[in-house]
DNA sequence: TGTACATCAGTGAACGCGCGTTCACTGATGTAC
DNA sequence: TGTACATCAGTGAACGCGCGTTCACTGATGTAC
């Protein structure tokens, strides 16, 4: 709804072509990302975005970007707001992941959803999330080690809480909740029960 | 691969079409999906398909349709088979469903994605998920009465599931899990820890 | 069994469309003097 | 402060492409007699 500040020079059209694309996907889905919706949206000609990208590749690993830094920044608040136990620091990277994966579901979407990216971002994309994957493992093996968390491989471990994780919310993020519910769902609700679920499979403690 | 039988009045062109759909699908994704490339696997002009479907959306719910045949039927005997005690009945479908997620991929992306269909389609998606997860939600009032699962909303612990499956075959079926793990990865393994996982989240005993 | 004919599955040319990308251009901005 | 000029962000026309869909057609098949 911003009105375009200047035909000419637009001032970071960058950026707003960036938040265009994230509008798009949000109302109409990562298929009605075009380069030509792209800059309609930002009130610009359709060969203006070219100028700051290479092409609709480079346009959509941008988007993946900021989201990933967005997602790494607000993991780290959360450990670092929680504390010097080990187990909190744990708990509440957890918590964080899945509020920004339910805050920000275009994010989200286009970050995991692999549908957008061609094989140069979904590299990209496998070297971030392997990472992500190694410290929760080892965040695991500090908390068997601390005797929190059930023994056992932290491998199986971390792919069953990533799997709980992200399967509620693609569900929560398409809808799909509302539908297999009838309307009568509480999201928080869910997300705690959820939480819980993970913690009692881990036999937390 | 299978040659075309004859230029003219094909046999089964509906069927190869379908056939040729989730080919598709599974080699270059469903942004692939497209009525020429369906046709051209079917070594057929590509006007041919409009003699079986008036277009491209009802193409696609006839490979959903067929879809939920198979997880129905598949579903069902595995619940006949498990014979008489409720629980085994439960976890035998709950079984069934994760082997048929794993086991034909390619359908089960056609039929949960979403990305895929139109809103008729989505519609009659939406139908019958929603009357898996009243069963499923029966299923849990059952268990928890003859006192195997722990008391709660049946409602939350159904999400919950849902959600642990779900996570777990879309990371399957796109390959996340070989990036995660860095290719050290049995799926049963998995599968069978994911499973035991969320049996230990409901308390099954 | 043979023939005439209706049916209907598949053909191939054509349509309009939106896409990604290129290119010569224009004119606003910033800077050197 | 004023002027000349280089820069470079954005324009708009144009390209080739593959798509979904339509349409008049053709010729193989099945059937009535």
């Amino acid at each position: 709804m911003a009105a375009v500040k200047d035909a000419y020079h637009h001032g970071d059209l960058r950026a707003a072509l960036l938040e265009a694309a994230l509008q798009i996907i949000e109302e109409i889905g990562p298929q009605g990302l075009t380069i030509r919706e792209v800059a309609r949206r930002a009130g610009v000609s359709h060969a203006a975005p070219y100028r700051h990208f290479t092409d609709k590749d480079e346009l959509i690993l941008a988007v993946v970007e900021r989201g990933f830094e967005l997602l790494e920044t607000s993991m780290q608040a959360a450990r670092d707001a929680a504390g010097d136990d080990e187990l909190s620091r744990f708990a509440a990277s957890g918590v964080a992941y899945l509020d920004f994966a339910l805050g920000y579901p275009t994010y989200y979407r286009v970050m995991f959803s692999g549908d957008l990216l061609n094989s140069n971002g979904k590299e990209a994309l496998r070297h971030t999330s392997a990472a992500t994957f190694k410290q929760m493992q080892e965040d695991l093996v500090t908390a068997q080690r601390l005797g929190v968390v059930r023994e056992g491989d932290p491998k199986l471990q971390a792919i069953s809480i990533v799997s709980s994780v992200h399967g509620f919310v693609s569900l929560a993020n398409d809808n799909r909740i509302g539908d297999l519910t009838d309307g009568d769902a509480d999201i928080e609700t869910m997300k705690a029960f959820v939480l819980s679920s993970i913690f009692e499979g881990l036999g937390v403690r």
